[in-house]
This record gives C-alpha cells, structure tokens and sequence, in this order.
DNA sequence: CTGAAAGCGCTTACAG
DNA sequence: CTGAAAGCGCTTACAG
C-alpha cells in the first residue's frame, strides 16, 4: 500500500556514493568534504530522503523512543491530565527526534505485562510511570529490567528512582490551616483509596494538619470513596447525615469535589455558605461549578516537559535520584469555602434543639 | 544502563539449534517438529526473550505502528476526548501487538512536517487524523504518501478516504427543532472558527433547522466565537446586548455553553428559565455546570476503538472508501432548556416598553 | 577525504 | 524437519 520510500542506497547511487559515505556526510560527520556533504545533503532533501529509523535504531542500539503508561482509575472529568502531559512529553521529546508511545493497561498485572514486553523488545529506552501505588510493582520491574524510567507521583519510600511530584501533603495542610483560619473545626476529609500513595499523603497532611491546628480528630469525618464524583456524593451523604456533621470538607480532588457540591445543593445548601468544600487539582472547569470550586491548585502545565527533560537526561547517565523534584500548590479561592459564622450546622443545631 | 536483552542467537546457542530455526519454531511454522517447538518455546518463556521490534518491523518491512496527532485548539475542558480516544485506539491495537505514537504540532506547518517525517522515516504504518479542516492538506499528504490513514471527523468532501463523524448537521437540527418546540423563535447561535469542518457543519445544521421551521434568519443572532468558555462568554455578551436579544443559544461546543452560562448568570439571569442554552458533546462534566448543562451528546466511547478497527482493516488491504460511520448525536436534557413563555426577554422588553 | 566491510537482530526463501 | 545464507536499511570502526 504505501509509496516505496527513498533509502541510502538510491541516494548513494544516484550521488555516485557509497552508502557509508552518504550516512557520514547526513550524519555532519567532520571528515567528509564540504562540498560533498553539500551535495549529499541537497540531494537528500530534493528527494525527500529520511532515514528508516527502525534500522537505525536497530544499528545504534538504543530505541529513541519512551512510553507514557496511561493513569487508571481516571474518571472521565479528571482527563485533561492526560492530554496536557502528553503535550509536555512531546515537547520535551521532539528536540531530540525521539518518540512517544502510549500505553493504557485495565490492571495492574497488565500494566507489569505491558512494561516488560515494552523494554525487552527493545522497543522503548525509557519510561514515565504515573500515579503509583503505595508500593508499585512497577517501579522493582524497571529497576530490575535496568530501563531508566520517572515517576509521575511517588511511592512510599521516594528513594532511589526520579519523581517529579507535587507536595499534597503540605497542599492538605495549607487547605485546613484555611479552613481553620475561616473559624470551623469540625472538618471532614474525603479521600480516596489507600493503596494509592497520593491518597495516603493527602490524609496524612489532613490529619497532621487537624493535630497541629489542636483540633480534636474525628475518624468518622474521615471517609475514603470511589475516586469520581459519585463517591465524593456519596461520602458527602455519610457525613451530612453524622449528628453533628462536619462543617467544611477537604476533598482529594476538584472531580470529588464536585460530588460533593452536588449533594449538599442535594439537600437545599448552599456550598461556602451552609458548607465549605475545598477541592484538590485546580482544573480549570472549576470556575464553572456551582458554585465556582475553591482548590488547591498545582502547578500542571510543565509537568510533562519536566518529565520528559528529567528522563532524558537520566537516558544520558544522570544518577535518577538526582532528578527528585516537589513543586508546591496553592490555593485558589473562588466560591465554596466561607466563614463558619455562617454554617448550616448552627441552623440545624438550633432547629434540634427547637424541636427537643 | 539498560540490561542487555536476550537475543535469538543466545536463545539458539543455548538450544544448540539455529536462529532461523527457533525463530520459525517461536513464530508457530509448520515445519518444525512439535518437540523442538516446544522446546525452544520453553526455553523462549524461561529467559524471557522477547524479539527485538526494530529488527523484526526492519525485516519484515512493516512498522506495526500507527501514529495518534493529537488535535490543535483544544481548550483544557475538551481534553477528556483526548484521553478517551487514545484508550480505544490502544484497545484496538493491542490485539495485534502494534504500538500506538503519538504526536502533537504547533501550526497546520508543523503537523505536515510532522506527518511526513513519521511515514517517510517507515517510522508508522497508519495514522490518525483528528479535527480536519475543510480543506485539510493533512489529507492530500498522506494520500500523496499512499499511507494508510483515517480521519475523526470529515473534510468539506468526504469521499476518498475514511472516516468516523458524527453527524453534527443533524444534530443541531435535533437541537434547533427542539428549542423551537419549546416555544422559541429568537434562537441565537455560537459557533467556531469556519475553517474547521467541523464548525461550518454545525452552522449548517443551525441555519437549516431555522429555515426548516420557518423563522426569519437573523444574521447577527449567528456568533463566531473563540472555541473555549471565554469564546462563548464573549459572544453571548454580544448576543445580550442586542435590542432583540436571542431567547435561546445553541453552542458548538459544550464548553462553549459553560461560557454561555456564565455570561448570562453574571447579568443576574437564570440559563433555562431565563435563557435556553444547549450544548454540543455531552460531556460528563455539564453535569455539574450552573445549572446542569442541556447538550446533545455524542457516542464517544467507542469512537477510538472503531477508528483503531477501521485503520487496521485499511492497512490489511481494505478499500478505505468502505469504512465511512456517520454516528448520530442525541438529546440530554438537563436543565438549561426552557419554555419560551418564562424567557427573559418578556420582562426585559416590557421593562422597555414602560421607559418608552 | 572516501570506500569496503562488518554488524545490529530479526525473517524467510532455498537446500538438503 | 533443520541448517546455511541472504537481506531488511542503517552506522561506524578500519583501511588507504
């Protein structure tokens, strides 16, 4: 089906070259005489020459090309992850003519599969794994496959590989200490499944955050949901329907977020006045929920190109855990997170005590 | 830094057989005797040998690949598509072990250069094309370069290649017919920039749909707009603005509509009681929009999976003019749509006709 | 400065 | 049934 493409050979004949000669001149190699590397290079570009890179990949011995294992667990809304990362990645690729392979695995055995027939086949030189669990698999994989690879998140123990990450645990912090500052105490927390280590950081930073506030801790205000914005409902259900419900949420992510926002307007309250939710992610959607969405906002839009920079370099020899790097996030307030004076609670607490 | 793979030659050497026997024995030919096949498959398991892609798609002459370009203009909200589609192309491809790239340009300039690289370098074996312009010159190359292709949505003439669209003509008509069945005849329209085929589509299935129903078509009720939330946050300003303001917006895009919303809330308006505003995508996100987005919704999911099909039937020597889907779009009604007789315009025209 | 040759790791007619 | 060999299209020491 395709058209023959144009190869070393045709190009050395018609030059009255060798292929060897030619490939030298292409290549900017020093001792090839100017004029003939003029001449190479100008009959290369008439015909529309470029290099077959299977074979040259073959011949160099290294596969100029890295995959990007596609998040799981991403709900549809949470998606423009993914497009801006690739976007860096392929920035970051391009200056070098490399490659961007995807792949998308539906579980976590097939995600180790994946990765070991990726780098035994020679198909891949590097890789950015994302969203890893507390203790991933994938991480020993690479390790013992001795593939350079980068980490989009970190594990448990964020020794001995490269990460780029963003610091929630100190965003979880940031969030109550702002909660705390508008007056409330009582504070629920909805996270998402353990095994995933970002959802251990952002409890850990809410729990360490309700300690050093001096407030007392509360388990039940602590809920762990489906990671969508069905189960920040649901969760936000579990806790409104508490005795004494929390009045403001910290949520795991803007998707979650708006889960809840959806269940407290569910019940005739109005979100940063009855209740405060604050999300985690800083989507740009936000601004249109309802009401806007106050978050943590992280600094997205280079992580793919620094992801991509980092694992390069590593491919040229860099020591991976040279290459560890925590950016910060900040709060955007927009509408949802108000002044405890004005919580839902003190209304219902007295229409209680009205009816006692 | 990477281990050194195993090769077919340590493979044979430890077998005490040839390469081309154990690669015709790993690749199932029937003249090799069941025991040896066995036995090198065994062994082929126990060392974990994978054959090397660069060699093999080098030997055989074919890529075993296929090239994603990712979509200029894409606003962050939009970007789920991206995410979604990549999934289903990976989907398809996976059965047949090809690898999925994918590349993302700057300028129309840039996807060209881009394009032709990849085929000419034997780098990819097919590709797809996604948000054609009318007159893509995206297409003319690859069909210049005879490389398999098709494209996710169409250009102005949608013969010569294959596609999988969705028919956005007839899904404004859907749209339009719909908002005049809820008693509107001031309808206003924002759409994209008409180089996108896309655009003109939708523009069409409005202007048809208005004439169809017998109102008077009122060129400046028709708004071309950035396509993006401040795009259609501009346009419906303008279209506010008039003396005889559009009871009723239908949006190109669904982000385009959470413009819309905004612009008409931040006027103290209520969309679907004051306004009638309808999307176009059926995004999960319009869920949660103030309130709750009307849009026409497309069949999204299986959009990757069925270009991945329709390529790959293409390549194994199918006639691309056979693999043309037109899908239909259909009507989710949330709560941006309303009755004509609550619109705004009433008291606001009455409001005038009392300062007269 | 250029040529001749080996090699990258596969596949696949062709012998025997 | 298996071996020996050529070939895919590059790159890169090694001669001269």
């Amino acid at each position: 089906m395709s058209a023959k493409p144009v190869s070393l050979k045709t190009l050395a004949a018609k030059l009255e070259l060798t292929v060897g000669t030619v490939s030298r001149a292409l290549n900017g190699y020093a001792d090839i005489s100017p004029a003939t590397r003029e001449r190479v290079r100008r009959a290369a570009d008439e015909l529309g020459y470029r290099p077959n890179q299977n074979a040259r990949r073959l011949s160099i011995g290294v596969p100029e090309t890295i995959c990007y294992q596609m998040p799981r667990y991403a709900s549809s809304i949470a998606q423009p992850f993914v497009a801006q990362l690739l976007q860096g990645l392929g920035e970051a690729l391009r200056k070098r003519n490399w490659d961007l392979l995807v792949s998308h695995a539906e579980s976590s055995k097939d995600e180790i599969a994946q990765i070991d027939r990726l780098v035994r086949s020679g198909r891949i030189g590097g890789m950015v794994i994302s969203r890893p669990l507390k203790n991933d698999p994938r991480i020993r994989l690479m390790q013992d496959l001795k593939c350079p690879f980068v980490v989009h998140g970190r594990t448990n123990s964020s020794e001995g590989y490269a990460w780029y990450d963003i610091d929630s645990e100190d965003a979880f912090v940031q969030s109550v200490n702002h909660v705390v500052g508008l007056g409330h105490s009582a504070i629920g927390f909805i996270g998402a499944p353990l095994q995933l280590q970002f959802a251990q950081d952002r409890l850990n930073g809410f729990q360490r955050a309700i300690v050093e506030n001096g407030l007392t801790a509360n388990p039940d205000y602590i809920q762990i949901a489906d990671f969508s914005d069905e189960g920040g409902e649901a969760a936000t259900n579990i806790l409104l329907d508490m005795d004494a419900p929390p009045t403001a949420i910290v949520c795991v992510s803007d998707t979650v977020a708006l889960g809840a926002l959806a269940a407290i307007r569910e019940r005739g309250l109005v979100p940063g006045q009855d209740i405060t939710v604050i999300g985690y992610d800083g989507l740009q959607f936000g601004i249109h929920a309802n009401p806007p969405l106050t978050t943590m906002a992280q600094p997205q839009a280079h992580a793919g190109r620094r992801l991509g920079d980092m694992l390069l370099s590593i491919i040229d020899g860099d020591d991976p855990t040279q290459h560890q790097e925590l950016q910060r996030a900040h709060l955007v307030r927009r509408k949802t997170d108000g002044p405890m004076q004005n919580a839902w609670v003190r209304k219902f607490v007295s229409v209680r005590e009205d009816s006692q």
